[in-house]
DNA sequence: TCTGGGGTCCTAGGACCC
DNA sequence: TCTGGGGTCCTAGGACCC
């Protein structure tokens, strides 16, 4: 029978600055998206302010005052080091592990012998002691219900009486008498689901399926006809059907992204340049880090959909003669893209750089006429390049069309709030003294 | 003053093919 | 009265996820 775990950190990006700042613990902490605008992780004491998930910074930071809300700007640096380290130590858990997002992993238990509950126990003991991340683990014979396990784990933990206390932490669904199960289920909104958001969730209850109970009892056919497929596979995994497998070979993107709101309006078309050339290179770089070549590059820009003034949202397609992972190649697809989009008088507060129609780079459509040497002198060059990079820091080897000088820009990204990268930068690692 | 970034999958409808 | 059958590919839009 199939058996999986979702371990899954706390609050995660809140947590991870409160392992360097344990002043921050019982605060109210959100950590800020890029430009400081909107709150994309809190803290329990500041979901227990009625902060909402994607709540704007200004419309909340008036808590500072009346709560000692704490706003910090997103460190992902950071928090990607602590996150290699938590999956680390949660992949000891069982023989395979499924990295789901930042801070989730599917581990798969099947054949995994010995008292589950308890073992998951002592993982989580050791991520927090080796980490200090604390983390909630739920057990289930499939993935939808090891999620929701999950959230179980963690709400019992914060809201006591919610839940059953024994819940707490580590929670065990495939361990449970079917009568608890459905009791448990049908103490939870059907809107907790994996795949339920929250359009289908307002359709579920207003056809009275109020909970996961409801949910799950409903009719897979009814649900594929009124529905979709997606949710008739969700219902089947509910009632313990296994059907979305462990992925633990992370499969290549089929598109590649690399968009950014600047931190304050930009109309002229050089510091565009600038940015869209920038976006362009990160995006060349997570292309190489698959081994991938793109097809196609899409650029856009647009105005603010929340400010008055004239609107402006363009994109454009500029197919490659030949699908690529050369940054000079990308980059100039993406001005030349811009280019055709452009037009003076627009005050722009985003723009960004699409990699569409990727292939595997081992794919390599042969062409008379073009010299090889030429094309391997330059994936050299690239792969030179991302080594100086990835020693010495990013963008120390760039081209001269993303700017040469970090103070210039204007559209440069707002952190007013950034912590030190403790774990990352050698001259930020916290000194620990004797008193 | 001020509102993130990066993805996936499915469906319906149109164009086109034999 | 009465207008085939079977298929592919592409795109836009919707919904979801973290």
């Amino acid at each position: 029978m199939a058996l999986f775990a979702l371990v899954d950190g706390n609050n995660f990006y809140v947590s991870c600055e409160r392992v360097f700042r344990p002043s921050l613990k019982s605060w109210p902490v959100v950590v800020l998206s890029n430009n400081d605008g909107c709150c994309i992780a809190r803290s329990n004491e500041a979901k227990a302010l009625s902060i909402k998930m994607g709540a704007p910074w200004f419309e909340v930071k008036h808590l500072n005052d009346s709560d000692g809300l704490v706003g910090l700007s997103a460190n992902f640096t950071l928090y990607g080091d602590m996150s290699d380290r938590m999956m680390s130590i949660a992949a000891g858990l069982g023989p395979h592990q499924e990295i789901y997002s930042i801070d989730e992993s599917f581990i798969d238990l099947a054949g995994v012998r010995g008292d589950l509950t308890a073992r998951s126990r002592q993982v989580r003991a050791r991520i927090l002691q080796w980490t200090g991340i604390p983390t909630g683990i739920g057990i289930g014979s499939t993935k939808t219900l090891a999620k929701l396990a999950n959230f179980i784990a963690k709400t019992a933990e914060r809201k006591p009486g919610s839940y059953p206390a024994e819940f707490g932490q580590v929670c065990n669904l495939a361990a449970l008498p079917a009568s608890d199960l459905d009791a448990v289920l049908g103490a939870t909104k059907v809107g907790e689901v994996w795949g339920v958001g929250r359009r289908i969730a307002g359709q579920l209850e207003e056809g009275g399926i109020a909970t996961v109970l409801d949910l799950m009892r409903m009719d897979p056919a009814t649900v594929r006809r009124r529905w979709s497929v997606v949710l008739e596979r969700t219902v089947r995994e509910l009632q313990g059907i296994s059907c979305i497998a462990l992925q633990d070979q992370p499969t290549p993107k089929k598109e590649i992204a690399c968009t950014r709101s600047f931190s304050r309006p930009v109309t002229d078309l050089g510091p565009l340049i600038e940015a869209v050339s920038e976006f362009a290179t990160r995006a060349a770089e997570k292309l190489r880090g698959q081994a991938s070549v793109a097809s196609e590059v899409l650029v856009f820009a647009h105005t603010s959909p929340h400010r008055p003034g004239p609107r402006f949202s363009q994109s454009a397609v500029v197919p490659l003669r030949r699908p690529t992972s050369d940054t000079a190649a990308l980059v100039q697809a993406a001005v030349l893209g811009l280019r055709s989009i452009y037009q003076p008088g627009f005050a722009l507060i985003k723009a960004g750089v699409l990699l569409l129609d990727l292939v595997p780079g081992s794919l390599y459509q042969g062409e008379l006429d073009l010299e090889p040497e030429v094309t391997s002198e330059r994936s050299k060059l690239m792969a030179t390049i991302d080594t100086l990079n990835n020693k010495y820091g990013k963008g120390t080897v760039h081209l001269a069309s993303s700017g040469i000088d970090d103070r210039t820009r204007q559209w440069g990204m707002r952190q007013e709030r950034l912590t030190p990268g403790y774990t990352t930068a050698w001259a930020d690692m916290p000194i620990a003294k004797a008193v």
